[in-house]
DNA sequence: TTTCCTATGTTTACACTGTCAACATAGGAA
DNA sequence: TTCCTATGTTGACAGTGTAAACATAGGAAA
């Protein structure tokens, strides 16, 4: 029998695993269907991971990275003020799930990975509100660094994130949300950059 | 044989299906559980409801009534200034999604339902946008009512809702995700508070 | 009262899902 | 050359959504 082994059969689950999700959303994803993709047959994903949330997980990480990458380019090619470093870096945020919708649930819902999302931070990379911190840090040097980190033990801990960092987050995201949800219609991309330019308006 | 008939199984369904999604969360809701909970064959759900995607969009609807009634609630006893009267309808928003984690994701994230939660009004209850929109409004007398209206034809519009509504809504609703998601870590309801009015400080 | 219709329930069946255990073999280590 | 193990396959199982065929309770109509 030729070709038994596969040869990287798991970098092939998750490549073609995002692209599944991309087609079917997150509702349709079955590990059956992704297994034929990948000509191979219905448990051999068991192999690479031990469960189809663990699958789901690697595949989060994966967008997690690109998500990651585009907001710190973003970032970097930025030019002007300060303000205007943190809008390029929105426009990119709103870009990016505006043209994949179902990595919005795949990052911020998914019960598994809301960790990786939103905050805690169990593999390397750090999650997307950790990076945003740690890119947009050096934007107000004013600031102690050490108010920015994402304390260890969440029980005894007092809020900590300066307004100045938070809300530019938190005003993005909900805007992302009700842009993606198709909530607020926009005509074209300049109205959408305008609009996105007003909401990160302090 | 007794009680064949069950008398109000639809409205029992919806009940218990809320009961269920708290319990158990949104992955593993299962029509079966369902029915059997309410002590009832695993098809009758199907002389109610046509599909598993139609009952939890009714449970959705039920959860966006307590939603938005709570948030008309909160916003009709708060005194003071505007901003007052808008810092306490986002507390209510954060509260309501802090203590039921699940409805975030039902509300949301659902496919069917984000139409509901977000923009189209398929159903006179109307979106939480539009009743935010709406309950919000009386509050900035000085805008004409028009510019609120969400348009029927989302291809040709331009952006019309003002700033000083959305980026509240934008606000409070990317300030919840993080809360519920437990990316912010907060000490008690005090300090919760604190943290509120100071992303709604405009 | 009797008849019968229909709303609402049940039963059975099917394809599909995640998961596991038993088995097979390719290809490198000893 | 031998054998071990990583990686694949096959078959089974319980649980899922859904549809079709069937049953009856309880009111409408006679």
């Amino acid at each position: 029998m030729k070709n038994y082994h596969h040869g990287n059969l798991k970098q092939k689950l998750l490549d073609e695993g995002v692209r599944l999700l991309v087609e079917e959303g997150y509702e349709k994803f079955s590990l059956r269907k992704l297994a034929k993709r990948c000509s191979v047959s219905h448990a051999s994903p068991y192999r690479h991971f031990s469960d189809k949330n663990e699958l789901i997980l690697a595949i989060g990480r994966e967008v997690q990275n690109k998500f990651n990458n585009a907001l710190k380019n973003a970032l970097e090619n930025a030019e002007g003020s300060q303000l205007d470093r943190i809008r390029a870096m929105g426009r990119e945020y709103v870009y990016f799930f505006l043209s994949n919708p179902d990595f919005l649930e795949l990052l911020f819902l998914t019960p598994e990975l809301q960790d990786i999302s939103c905050g805690k931070h169990e593999h390397p990379e750090g999650s997307s509100f950790e990076t945003y911190l740690s890119e947009v840090l050096p934007l107000f040097e004013k600031y102690d660094p050490g108010l920015f980190r994402i304390p260890q033990d969440p029980s005894d801990q007092e809020v900590q994130i300066p307004g100045e960092l938070l809300r530019p987050w938190c005003m993005i995201h909900g805007l992302t949300v009700l842009l993606v949800k198709k909530a607020l219609p926009v005509r074209d991309k300049e109205s959408l950059d305008i609009l996105i330019d007003q909401v990160l308006t302090f």
